[in-house]
DNA sequence: ATCCGCCTTGTGAAATTACACAAAGCGGAT
DNA sequence: ATCCGCTTTGTGTAATTTCACAAGGCGGAT
């Protein structure tokens, strides 16, 4: 039996066709995934398989926790870069059993993987060279599907798109065309810009994409790129306050991990539940990005408009400003005596301001004592004529502060 | 001597005609004013005068403490109303001998005032009814005048109007304009707005111009009335910040005194010395009259931009919040809460707000235990979920109480 | 009536803060 | 060098604030 014919030297009908031949070749269960680790094809053939293989037929995809540990271990990253079928060891813990896997590609990319359950036999270097085959067969499969999934991508950009800039304006249309789509609307939903330190290309534009459809919560997601960003819809149905937007830090700590890109901010609109309304939570994350880079030490924390408090009102308040140009009379006073005698009194305000008018916590802030702390304050009454007593003051103070911190 | 020839019906050449006709036949002093107290003419023949005529030959009008005084003492009243001329009996505090006044009337309006020194002889009969007689010929004359005056006027509001709307857009051409109309435009101005309760009618309009114009200050005044306003242009070279609004402050209440009308706001924009930029002091006038329209009470003392503070900024803010409305979480929970149990902490947190987070004062301005604003302070931080020690989160609340209060 | 939660006021101890004053460094002007 | 004004730090005291706890009033629900 030297004389071998290949049996993937042949047209399939389908991906399944291609996952059975492989079964019955080698004996063992077969998955196809595509490259986000969903399953495209499973070989139905064998009776018995570890509950990884069941929950990813279950679920139609890999289990997040399971990829997690993929890529924790490094293997995932193996099977991307190895040319030949890699063979990975059982993780009990999560039950994953021995088995094989090898990459689909085009050129350089990842079109998908297959996935060989390994469990008793092993497979011999004939085994190992029909899997190569079979990859290779599966190739121009998985890249109809990825024409295909391009092609609605496409499509979905081009939809979100007019709800973001509100050419669809109409909540109807906006359903049916989402219906037409295939696409799920969220009852309720945010806007949300994540912005990157690069450019979007398309490599990292993959790579920040398996992440997020990697994740278990977020399936499918419509989103657009635009530059450095990449605009999301995401679901605020459940929208516990710290979770969501935790679980989305999780992710771009993940992409961080695996691909070495993190995201700079992350800010996003109010919650809304008629479609209409994408304009506005888009305008309000632009809002909530526009602020946090004007000021990130201050809004660090913040992500999402309602958290904002009164740094809403800023782009508002610094137009105005821009508008009528004025000088805080105290604060001018102030600025000039720093500038001759090289002191601090404005920085020092700014941050008695900031600590809650505390003298203690303020001075342990500065590292100073806190009698020299009350000195400056002194001096800042007398020589700025201001009154730290009065909340009217040192609101307009602290104001006019943000807005010059915002301007520089 | 019983058949006496009126020696006033006859036409003067000018009004100093009359006034040296009168002098010759009472044998006295005379000087004959305008409405406002500016000097008409006076009668070149006797030689010793008191000081108060001295005075207002030199300053061409009747010096502002006499006027001040003669309203005080009930005179200036007495003349308008009587239709005979009165006797003034001597006030040696301001210099003022015993004379004699009439008033010089067109049916109901007093065009202006004939005063006859009176130190010695003392007027009989006859001599009255010549100085009614000379009242009445004065009448032509001052109708003239006041025609004239009229039509400068009206120029003048034109012209003011022309540059308060930013229609005389041209630096070059304003100071031409007021060069044509004689008018002395100051170094540098502001632009004040004084509201009444009601109408400016004609006869209120009299009586404020009345009050302006015989203060020492304003001899003249660029001004403009418009419904319930009087728009003025105002010298601020001399600004020595206090003491000119303080000006104004007093000649208002002396219109109180006087008239029983008081303005309700005064509010100016800023300083400038070039004159295209009145259009800007009058948007500045108009946000400082609606702020203070809104929130009387903070506002109180405040009367020109630049003393606003942070109230500047809250028009754009108002804007910002109607145009994304949205609760603050913190504070519609304490309004929830407020409306179930009749419980008054939002209103308990405005006010220690305001007092600086000061628990003592707020406490006394509340007129309770500072333990129950303590206590209530907890339960606001309970409810509310806010942190009183953080400054972010107070300015929040204290802006959005601010604009709430605004909005109601 | 009785209970219970909510609110107010009072008391006193503990903690914190404000303030006055002294000592000393530093840099510029004379 | 010397003076002087500005600044920082340290010390100790007086005043103020915070906090825990107790006692009692009030109104609604059972």
């Amino acid at each position: 039996m030297n004389v071998h014919l290949d049996p993937f030297d042949r047209d399939f009908e389908s991906i399944e066709a291609i996952a059975d031949t492989i079964s019955q070749i080698l004996q063992c269960p077969v998955t196809i995934e595509d490259s986000n680790h969903r399953l495209l094809a499973y070989s139905t053939h064998a009776p018995d398989t570890d509950p990884v293989r069941i929950a990813t037929i279950i679920g139609r995809r890999v289990p997040e926790h399971v990829i997690s540990m993929l890529w924790r271990e490094g293997i995932i990253q193996h099977i991307m870069d190895s040319q030949v079928p890699v063979l990975i060891e059982p993780i009990d813990s999560i039950g994953l059993n021995r088995r094989i896997a090898v990459a689909i590609r085009h050129h350089h990319d990842i079109l998908g993987y297959i996935w060989v359950m390994d469990e008793y036999k092993g497979i011999d270097e004939q085994g190992l060279d029909d899997l190569n085959k079979a990859s290779h067969a599966a190739r121009s499969k998985l890249l109809q599907v990825q024409t295909q999934r391009r092609r609605r991508e496409e499509q979905s950009f081009e939809f979100f798109w007019g709800m973001l800039t509100g050419s669809m304006d109409s909540e109807h249309r906006i359903v049916d065309r989402a219906h037409q789509l295939g696409i799920t609307l969220p009852k309720s939903y945010r806007v949300m810009i994540i912005e990157f330190e690069t450019l979007l290309n398309e490599k990292l534009y993959e790579q920040v994409l398996y992440t997020i459809l990697t994740a278990q919560r977020h399936r499918k997601v419509l989103h657009v790129r635009q530059e450095q960003r990449l605009l999301v819809l995401i679901d605020a149905t459940d929208d516990d306050i710290d979770g969501h937007i935790a679980g989305w830090m999780l992710l771009m700590e993940r992409m961080q991990q695996r691909f070495g890109v993190k995201p700079v901010h992350l800010a996003s609109g109010l919650s809304y539940s008629v479609y209409i309304d994408v304009v506005k939570s888009y305008q309000e994350a632009i809002t909530v990005m526009n602020i946090k880079k004007h000021l990130p030490e201050e809004t660090k924390h913040l992500h999402r408009y309602e958290e904002l408090g009164w740094y809403r009102f800023l782009p508002a308040m610094i137009q105005e400003r821009r508008a009528r140009p004025m000088q805080h009379s105290s604060l001018s006073k102030l600025k000039a005596y720093d500038k001759e005698h090289q002191s601090g009194l404005v920085s020092t305000l700014s941050l008695f301001l900031q600590a809650d008018c505390n003298v203690k916590r303020a001075a342990e802030m500065l590292h100073i004592h806190s009698n020299t702390l009350m000195y400056r304050l002194r001096r800042i009454t007398d020589i700025g004529g201001v009154d730290l007593n009065d909340m009217e003051q040192k609101i307009s103070l602290y104001l006019e502060l943000k807005m010059d911190q915002w301007q520089s």
